[in-house]
RNA sequence: GCCGAUGUAGCUCAGCUGGUAGAGCAACGCAUUCGUAAUGCGUAGGUCUGCGGUUCAAGUCCGCAUCUCGGCUCCA
């Protein structure tokens, strides 16, 4: 007899060789058939293999994240099972599941897949999932699996086996289908009722970009109907915000061909927005202490080579600028670091002086790969929300802490309110990897975490993710439909210090070298506004957005009027437009309405008689009429209930 | 950069197996003067991404380039 304890702390008595499965199903038969996977002593299982000593053990279902990863992952076996039933002598690399549902790297070999082909494949998975194949472990030695993938001429998987200890190898088999895997999978087939494949790719294999691509099969697979479709419509919804579709859409941004792939144009109402941002941004910094300062779009070479970036990253850039002058070379600015390390030598610096922050709007150019470009997340000119913070080593953790509370304030201000932080550390295990003195490394790493632990963040620590120059932390938000995006940073750096040879005088008259800290709350203008277009849909906070109000005449009679209640608003600061054309009020509504325009004002007749206003706000409808100068307050005290939130 | 898909009016999209382009919305004009999500009529707008090729004939077929999109790789 063995112990199997429960998550609650209660224990039950079974024979050894008992399986998950058997225990879920003394607790009750709908449990069990809910059993995707099993938790022993922290291992995920089949629920079918059996247990032969005390364990701790946790039965995963649907609703573990656990449980979903192992159905998909049972998922892609089945999608294997399909490919290779209509595609007979296709071969497999890898097919692991991922956050929404899996994928299969596959060889098709001379055999072609599109995406017309995607309803036979489902329709395959769903008749294989109908005949509730069981999922069959096998251990087998390595030298009979080598024979076995031999005989099938399955070079992907031979290689997989190469790195596999005999003794730990696994096959797994449903229906006509053997894979080579480590498993762990559901209990049959059956557990699929709804299959999608959702789009096909090229992959590198093993991610390597000299080796061949492989077709990478992505699906999903849920275990009911409605959730598929329920999904289906949540990607519609993520669409539908899609910042490039509502960039155009509301005349924020455009492309242009002539001027360059991924060069960014802002129109009149997207600078205004990104402006205003940028205003917001630069009062705050002023009351954190940052003091502003202008360096120019190009630098000469050396100072890249200085700075070490030129090694690293010359030949994938713009390439350098020619001078009429022999050998003279410029390079447009990557980053506005090594320009911020020769603000700070501009003159010496004593330890009175510290910390400095040098803050700058700063555009940087960098040749990002054709194929990467996206919208405005990733361009190749930016400009970063940038500064930098030069401090002595004891600064440090200070200033780490005004940083997060400047990006706390931010992220409330504009409403991301789920965020986790985290913090990458160096690698203990290859100390060589990293410059910076192993005091000063712990003097920092433990710094960041501390000041995280202080205001109680929502920390996850990246052992080894830290730069080769300094430890580093990212702010990682989720959106309002759970996307997760990566916004501002904090990295501390000993490596520029070094190489610029920056100084400063201690106490003791003697030179030492002060800390760097990068840091930028949005990461980019574009970037950042980008994401805010995607988390508010496009209906952006009172304070920021382009157009606030818009005045609608309920008939040319009152197009006079409605100027003279803009003039009203204008003398408040309310950015208000009245809309003159000759439709009605219903039309004028509906455009309204779908440019996001948080208030509509309607008048005529007797707002006119009345000196008064028809409020309306956007997505609630009327919500009754106010004196010009009654609605003027409302705006007012609205924006500065939203800008108030500081701590 | 690599794999794959795509590019038709300002926008969203039709255009079957080749026979020199069409709709809705937007724009403009006229009429209408209207009360909380679309007034009517009319006008104008296109080297069908570009360059080559096949053909009597190319938006349609082929090649190359380019952009965009989905991924991969990359992201100072």
């Amino acid at each position: 007899m063995i112990n199997i304890t429960l998550p609650d702390g209660s224990t039950r008595k079974v024979e050894s060789g008992t399986t998950a499965h058997d225990i879920a199903l003394e607790i009750s038969e709908g449990l069990a058939r809910n059993v995707l996977a099993a938790e022993v002593n922290g291992e995920v299982w089949d629920p079918q293999r059996e247990i032969h000593s005390d364990a701790s053990l946790k039965l995963l279902t649907w609703n573990d994240d656990a449980g979903k990863n192992t159905m998909w992952h049972s998922s892609a076996h089945l999608l294997a099972e399909a490919l290779e039933a209509l595609y007979p002598g296709v071969k497999f690399w890898v097919g692991p599941p991922i956050e929404h549902g899996f994928y299969y790297d596959v060889d098709f070999g001379d055999q072609t897949f599109t995406d017309k082909d995607f309803a036979a494949v489902e329709q395959k998975m769903l008749e294989l999932a109908k005949a509730k194949n069981p999922f069959i472990r096998k251990e087998i030695s390595k030298a009979d699996a080598i024979a076995l993938f031999e005989a099938k001429g399955d070079e992907y998987k031979l290689d997989l086996l190469e790195g596999l200890e005999d003794g730990t190898i696994t096959l797994y088999t449903q229906g006509n289908f053997t894979d080579l895997c480590r498993g762990p999978h559901m209990p049959h087939t059956g557990f699929v009722k709804a299959a999608k494949v959702m789009s096909i790719a090229g992959a590198y294999w093993k991610g390597d970009e000299s080796n061949k691509q492989l077709t990478r099969v992505y699906g999903i697979t849920f275990p009911k109907k409605q959730e598929l479709t329920a999904y289906l419509e949540l990607l519609e919804q993520a669409r539908a915000r899609d910042h490039r579709k509502l960039g155009k859409e509301m005349d924020l941004f455009a492309f242009s061909d002539k001027v360059g792939q991924g060069l960014p144009l802002w129109l009149p109402k997207g600078a205004e927005l990104r402006s205003r941002l940028e205003d917001f941004l630069k009062e705050a910094q002023r009351k954190a202490g940052y003091q502003g300062v202008i360096t120019p779009h190009i630098g000469n070479k050396e100072l890249y080579i200085t700075s070490g970036h030129y090694a690293k990253y010359g030949a994938d850039s713009f390439q350098p600028i020619q001078t009429p002058s022999e050998g003279e070379e410029y390079l447009l600015k990557p980053m506005n670091c090594p320009h911020h390390c020769e603000v700070y030598k501009a003159r010496p610096r004593s330890y009175r002086d510290l910390p400095v922050r040098f803050a700058e709007f700063g555009t940087v150019y960098r040749y990002e790969q054709s194929g990467e470009l996206h919208g405005l997340t990733r361009v190749r000119g930016f400009t970063q929300d940038d500064a930098h913070i030069f401090c002595t080593a004891d600064q440090v953790k200070e200033e780490v802490s005004n940083v997060i509370d400047l990006v706390l304030y931010i992220f409330k201000i504009l409403n991301f309110e789920d965020f986790v932080v985290q913090v990458s550390l160096s690698d203990p295990e290859n100390p060589e990897k990293y410059i910076g003195s192993d005091e000063n490394w712990e003097k920092a790493e433990r710094a960041i975490q501390e000041v995280a632990e202080e205001k109680g963040l929502n920390t996850i620590v990246a052992l080894g993710e830290a730069a080769f120059y300094g430890p580093k932390l990212d702010f990682m938000v989720r959106d309002a439909i759970g996307r997760k995006w990566q916004l501002g940073t904090v990295q501390i750096d000993y490596n520029l210090p070094e190489r610029f040879e920056l100084e400063y005088v201690g106490a003791d008259n003697s030179k030492h070298r002060p800390v760097m800290i990068h840091r930028a709350p949005f990461g980019s203008m574009e970037r950042f506004v980008a994401i805010l277009i995607e988390h508010c849909a496009g209906k952006f906070p009172l304070w920021l957005t382009p157009e606030q109000v818009k005045i609608l005449p309920i008939s040319d009679r009152f197009n006079e009027y409605a100027e003279g209640v803009s003039k009203v608003l204008e003398n408040h600061d309310i950015r208000a437009l009245v809309d003159d054309r000759s439709e009605k009020v219903g039309k004028k509504i509906r455009d309204a309405e779908l440019e996001k325009i948080p208030y509509m004002l309607i008048v005529g007749e007797s707002e006119a008689a009345e000196g008064t206003v028809s409020v309306r706000k956007q997505g609630e409808g009327d919500i009754g009429g106010l004196t010009v100068e009654a609605f003027a307050e409302r705006i007012r005290s609205e924006i500065a209930e939203m800008l108030k939130k500081e701590d």
